[in-house]
RNA sequence: GCCGAAGUGGCGGAAUGGUAUACGCGGUGGUCUCAAAAACCAUUGGAGGUUUGCUCCGUGUGGGUUCGAUUCCCACCUUCGGCACCA
């Protein structure tokens, strides 16, 4: 008790002053007024200082001002509030605080749309969301609540981005950025959704646009951002997003030749198949096409890349579609082996992944497969098959009879289907054997093919390998000229698009796996898991390329051209250039006059206003950046606002407090913000970290992600299906703390789980029926004293529960310890009623009930607390603790199986020994039943649980 | 296509190698009442039986490991979430 005190002893003697009749029902709304007021008088849950404890910063993510608090919000606060109380009362001391992410298109949208300016929207959404809030009854500290659209909060927003262009981290470039026409702003890659590439806003599919834009370099600390899931307790379902989402690959980069000598630099992760590289693809923006392409070529190459990026501006298509391209004329010189590459441009290769340019090795890629295919380039297997596999296929007529025969004497499985014989062969062994017989049945003027592993074609005169570029060409020739009048011979351009003529082949032609390296010259033989390895070190010695890691993240583009946001801190000289506004300076204020007109522009592009300045380097006129900041960057920083709202230091927030309270100890939200929020505030604390402001690498220690709240009907809630519960409806009746224990009774916090009104009353019972046991007095006199073994059998009730419901509380079960008190109260109802009502185990069972509902339904618990005769607060009281001896079963049901069927249940003392539990077991008359005639071959006992008879 | 989560009574769910269905909802029967609601009590997976006592079936599907699998392994199906031409 020593850290609750204080407020004991200033507050525990008022209740008590004001004694009068009591009403005697549970009447929630009453309660929770009385105690919502009382709580804010106190000041009960106002953050203190207070080092000789532990603190514990407890953080539910902030609410965005949409002007109401839903079920949604509900779910996520309420357990999340219950979990703060829990630390609470386990001693620590707790800063749990709340405020409002408040800049953001719909506060423009209602200022189009009803001409209310989007302060004032915000404002007054605020002022009933707040109300809302504090009818959860949660134990936030609104002290220190901080609103992102204030001057006073976004001047360190701006305050951010300066340092970051100092540092390094904030730049402004060109490009084609993705744009939602309907929002009329650009969007951060993360909030481009679907196939259809749609803004997560509003749906809209997104538009690509070449535009000056502001980023973050969130990329330079890509390797960090995915070393540091490894020292964070954080669902793993969040960090497999994250890291899939920086996408880190280890590979090389290799710089190819045109055939004029410009350097054409490509990023590989499979060195080991240079050697099978036969073409290279450029992006269509990659700036070597215009370079390198053939006049003759010229107009065909524009005409696609025209069509390219007109394509991706209209909507774009399914991601399997089919790949297109156009040869440039022009030639690139394998570094490895000389070989002449033609250069392509197609847009299946993207101008932000990796160079812009690959080479294509189709016989180990997929796309570059279904390119060279398409455009008949030749495809040659460098990377044998781990699994050795190869196939055959004897058309019918195409070998001397008797080759069956021959295949069965050597002992080489094989199917026959329409005459021909299908094979698959098995190792390099196999295939030796195959061939030697094979080699003899080759019918004059055909020939036999062996293929995905040994690859080579048996003719009438000899083996021929298919082992290089040039036996392509000779193979396919030499086919050709055999089976003049066979379409699909003459019909293909390439050894493997005679191949692919045959279905039974497909799936052994292509394999993208790690494997041997084969045909590749003096690193044939090379084994797969050493390849690349090897490859890379040899490409450094010979300078042709060099060990490389890429990541799928790309820098976090910030700039929107929304008035509502931070202000882009940024001013624009026609002498100086890009000048930042000093930091003197700073806010950059929103004008409160600007004109919302449903153009589609930012008003601040034509606020004369805003937009005209003076050069703060040379004093000339200059304009201001009309841009406003992501709302994501407000976010970013929030819970560093939170320690001390709009400070005024030269800091962004006070540092001796930084010092105590940083950084979260639990954070909770959802799923939903896993690649951008989420991600975009471990960037800012990592940057934070190397601009001095804060110690350490990690904002959040603990994440906890919780489920979505769904309609009664197991959907979405949406106004168009109607199944939108409003929790207000219910605290004015049932009360908050239904509302709250309904929430977090549903299911597992993290899965979610439907609404459902039946539920709730069920809740409310409940808490009927904890109100009838702890505060209405019972009827009648009590008998007897109670027996030891009664008062015995209630603590211990009282104290599994305790136990139960404190392992609960600390894995979120939230669910768990609510039945389990549930089940404590059922058996204080049967309780009451004996002798042992009014005894020191029923005082003390009371009493924990009481306490171990505080952080779940604190009003109802508060009240009652006051009731029991016990001093303010029950949010001040220690969380009680369990006594292993009194939790102790005294007696167990021991299951007596035969052959590991139930055949009794037996209730004996919990200390039996195995020999009494066997002996029991034998000794029941059911048992002896199905034992009778029968040998027992074993007994298997778990002490505690059974004895298993095995018997044949 | 890839990654992740989840499939258990009429419903939400509990049990992470040992009694499947805790707790709640819903249902059924009862008490109270003139009646109804509320509340309370009892009962409730399915099938069968010689009906307190017994037997069989049952955790998405099919295999496997084990004396024993909702739980571990393999393959598949369904639903939801994320990513998706990333070289």
């Amino acid at each position: 008790m020593s850290w609750g005190f204080r407020w004991v002893r200033f507050f525990g003697g008022s209740s008590m002053a004001t004694e009068q009749p009591k009403e005697m029902r549970y009447i929630p709304t009453e309660i929770e007024r009385k105690w919502q007021k009382r709580w804010e008088e106190t000041g009960l849950y106002r953050r203190v200082e207070d080092p000789t404890r532990p603190k514990h910063y407890a953080l539910t993510m902030l609410p965005y001002t949409s002007g109401d608090i839903h079920a949604g919000h509900w779910y996520a606060m309420t357990p999340s509030d219950a979990a703060a109380r829990f630390k609470r009362m386990n001693g620590y001391n707790v800063f749990f605080p709340i405020g409002f992410d408040a800049f953001g298109l719909p506060a423009e949208n209602a200022a189009i749309q009803r001409g209310i300016h989007p302060h004032t929207w915000t404002m007054r959404n605020i002022e009933n969301m707040r109300r809302q809030l504090r009818a959860m009854g949660a134990m936030w500290d609104w002290e220190h609540e901080a609103i992102t659209c204030l001057p006073g909060y976004y001047k360190w927003t701006q305050w951010f981005f300066l340092k970051f262009y100092e540092a390094g981290l904030a730049y402004r470039q060109g490009g084609m950025v993705d744009f939602c026409p309907t929002c009329n702003t650009t969007l951060a890659r993360e909030q481009v959704k679907g196939d259809d590439r749609h803004c997560e806003r509003c749906g809209t599919p997104v538009i690509r646009k070449d535009l000056e834009q502001w980023f973050f370099r969130i990329t330079q600390y890509a390797q960090e951002l995915l070393d540091g899931l490894e020292t964070i307790d954080w669902p793993e379902a969040v960090k497999i997003q994250q890291r899939n989402w920086i996408g880190r690959t280890e590979g090389a980069r290799v710089t190819f030749k045109s055939e004029q000598g410009d350097p054409i630099e490509v990023y590989t992760t499979r060195p080991d198949t240079l050697w099978g590289a036969s073409f290279m693809v450029l992006a269509p923006e990659h700036p070597l096409v215009d370079r390198l392409a053939a006049p003759e070529y010229r107009q065909a190459v524009e005409e696609y890349r025209f069509q390219a990026l007109r394509q991706s501006d209209i909507v774009r298509q399914a991601a399997d579609r089919e790949k297109t391209g156009v040869f440039i004329g022009a030639y690139a010189v394998n570094p490895v082996n000389g070989k002449r590459l033609p250069i392509w441009v197609g847009d299946y290769v993207l101008m932000t992944s990796g160079t812009g340019a690959i080479m294509g090795v189709p016989s180990h890629d997929e796309r570059d497969f279904a390119f060279a295919l398409k455009y008949g380039l030749p495809i040659l297997p460098v990377i044998a098959r781990p699994d050795g596999l190869a196939k055959s296929e004897v058309r019918p007529g195409w070998a001397k009879p008797g080759l069956p025969e021959a295949l069965k004497g050597a002992g080489i499985p094989f199917e026959e289907v329409d005459g021909a014989l299908r094979l698959t062969l098995h190792g390099q062994e196999e295939i030796d054997r195959y061939v030697a017989v094979a080699q003899r049945f080759v019918a004059p003027g055909r020939w036999i093919e062996v293929v995905g592993g040994g690859w080579m074609f048996l003719f009438a005169e000899g083996t021929a390998a298919f082992d290089s570029f040039e036996a392509d060409e000779a193979i396919l020739a030499r086919c050709q000229a055999l089976a003049p009048e066979v379409p699909w011979v003459q019909g293909a351009r390439t050894t493997m698009e005679l191949l692919y003529a045959t279905p039974w082949y497909r799936d052994v032609l292509l394999h993208v796996e790690y494997g041997e390296m084969i045909h590749s010259g003096e690193f044939s033989g090379t084994p797969g898991d050493r390849a690349k390895a090897e490859v890379t070190k040899w490409l450094e010695e010979k300078g042709l390329g060099h060990f490389a890691v890429n990541y799928r993240l790309h820098d976090w583009l910030i700039s929107r051209q929304r008035y509502w946001g931070a202000p882009i801190p940024i001013i624009y000289c026609d002498k100086c250039g890009i000048v930042p506004v000093p930091y003197k300076d700073l806010p950059v204020l929103l004008p409160e006059d600007a004109e919302f007109l449903p153009t589609g522009e930012s008003p601040l592009k034509y606020h004369e206003g805003f937009l005209h300045t003076t050069c703060p380097r040379c004093g000339g006129p200059a304009t201001r950046e009309t841009d406003t900041m992501d709302t994501f960057v407000c976010s970013s920083w929030y819970q560093y606002a939170y320690l001390s709202p709009y400070y005024e230091g030269d800091v962004p927030f006070d540092p001796e407090i930084g010092k105590y309270w940083l950084p979260v100890d639990q954070y909770t939200g959802g799923i939903e913000h896993a690649t951008m929020h989420l991600l975009y505030t471990r960037f800012f604390t990592k940057a934070m970290r190397d601009l001095g402001l804060v110690d350490f690498d990690e904002p959040m220690k603990r994440l906890f992600c919780q489920g979505m709240i769904l309609g009664e009907d197991g959907e979405k809630m949406s106004k168009s299906r109607g199944n939108v519960v409003n929790p207000d409806d219910y605290v004015y009746t049932l009360g908050a703390d239904s509302v709250r224990a309904f929430l977090m009774f549903i299911g597992p916090w993290e899965l979610g789980g439907n609404w459902s009104t039946t539920g709730i009353e069920g809740i409310s019972r409940f808490l009927n029926r904890v109100w009838g046991v702890v505060v209405e007095p019972r009827e009648g006199a009590p008998a007897q004293a109670p027996t030891e073994a009664e008062m015995r059998a209630l603590r211990r009730l009282t104290h599994q529960t305790i136990r139960e419901v404190t392992r609960d509380f600390e894995s979120f079960r939230f669910n768990t310890a609510i039945a389990a008190l549930m089940k404590f109260v059922n058996g204080l109802v049967k309780a009451k009623e004996t002798s042992l009502y009014g005894t020191e185990a029923w005082q003390e069972a009371v009493h924990s009930l009481v306490l171990m509902l505080a952080p779940i339904t604190p009003h109802i618990a508060e009240e009652m607390w006051e009731r029991l005769g016990q001093p303010y607060s029950v949010h001040l009281q220690k969380w009680p603790t369990w006594d292993e001896d009194l939790a102790k079963e005294e007696t167990i049901t021991l299951v007596a199986q035969v052959n590991n069927r139930v055949r009794a249940r037996l209730e004996v003392p919990a200390e039996i020994t195995e020999e009494e539990a066997r002996a029991a077991a034998l000794a029941n008359e059911n048992v002896q039943r199905h034992i009778a005639g029968k040998e027992i071959v074993q007994v298997i006992y778990v002490p505690g649980r059974l004895v298993n008879i095995i018997v044949k």
